[in-house]
DNA sequence: CGGATATCAGACCTACTGACATTG
DNA sequence: CCAATGTCAGTATGTCTGATATCC
């Protein structure tokens, strides 16, 4: 690699890297069609059926996404009845997001359908103390993704000459 | 989670849901002024600068793309005079990507610099047996990326209702 | 002629930014 | 009046598909 002499940075972009490649394999193995829902809308749909009535807001932050843009795929759940809004009783700001029963059936039905080719390929490639050690890796991941470091620590170099 | 008697299935809903939430955290962290180069550009010239000369459709394949997309990628990098591209001596319709020294400049200056805040998140939370779990964890998932399951796998169910 | 590579054109998905209204 | 939430509109990016030309 030879990148840095800080063996922090290299693992960031080997980390990032493998991200990277892994999702591309997903993508390409599981095809768009394979789910009229997009990634984007099953996790929020997700969020929504395993965890307490909250706002798009409360959303968007839990993802990392701006409320806008978790605005935006609320919508259309809501348009296709999986979730629905109601205002919040005390304060006439917020509109609480909760699964119908439909949504409910639905992300049963799709989240496993959408991750079955890396299911397969846990099942096939890995071994069952690859498989058992897996879930206290990704722990590592939520970490990081969870981490209070700030965003203070990007100091880039200046611009590039003449790009 | 409840979501399915699998535990390969849970796994593989997790393990995407690490890392798209991962990656949203990063990209919230980091911007996206934080580089005139997009992630998918560094990723390929990551690949040209550390790699033997390849064609697009090469490219394309080990990022699990394709080839068109990656031909838009390369073609930016090669307007930038990042990457250099000539016919293949043997192989008319083939056309060889190198870097050219510009190019391996830019990608260490830049690759660093994207995964800045990463880096300090692996440095500041994590400690030093994660950071080999961390190494663990991205042999299990280059091993997924690359596994050779088949598309086959994904057998789902019928189209939703009335969807 | 069939297979592989590259290219051109069009489409979609996802997330972003900015501006504005409403409520606490 | 200021902060927080939600909504509307426009933008940028990255990848996809389809169709076509060229070369082995």
């Amino acid at each position: 690699m030879a990148l840095n002499d800080n063996p922090s940075a290299n693992l960031a972009l080997e980390l990032v890297r493998t991200m990277d490649r892994l999702r591309g394999r997903i993508r390409s193995e599981t095809g768009m069609g394979a789910s009229p829902w997009s990634r984007s809308q099953l996790a929020a749909l997700h969020r929504v059926v395993y965890g307490s009535p909250a706002t798009t807001s409360d959303l968007a932050a839990a993802e990392y996404m701006r409320p806008q843009s978790m605005a935006q795929t609320i919508g259309m759940l809501e348009q296709h009845g999986l979730v629905a809004r109601r205002p919040d009783p005390g304060d006439g700001r917020r509109m609480l997001i909760t699964a119908t029963p439909r949504g409910r059936k639905e992300a049963e039905r799709w989240l496993e359908a959408r991750e079955a080719w890396l299911t397969a390929a846990i099942d096939q490639t890995l071994t069952a103390e690859e498989r058992a050690g897996l879930t206290a890796l990704m722990r590592i991941m939520e970490r990081l993704a969870d981490s209070d470091v700030p965003s203070e620590a990007r100091r880039g170099p200046g611009r590039a000459s003449d790009v």
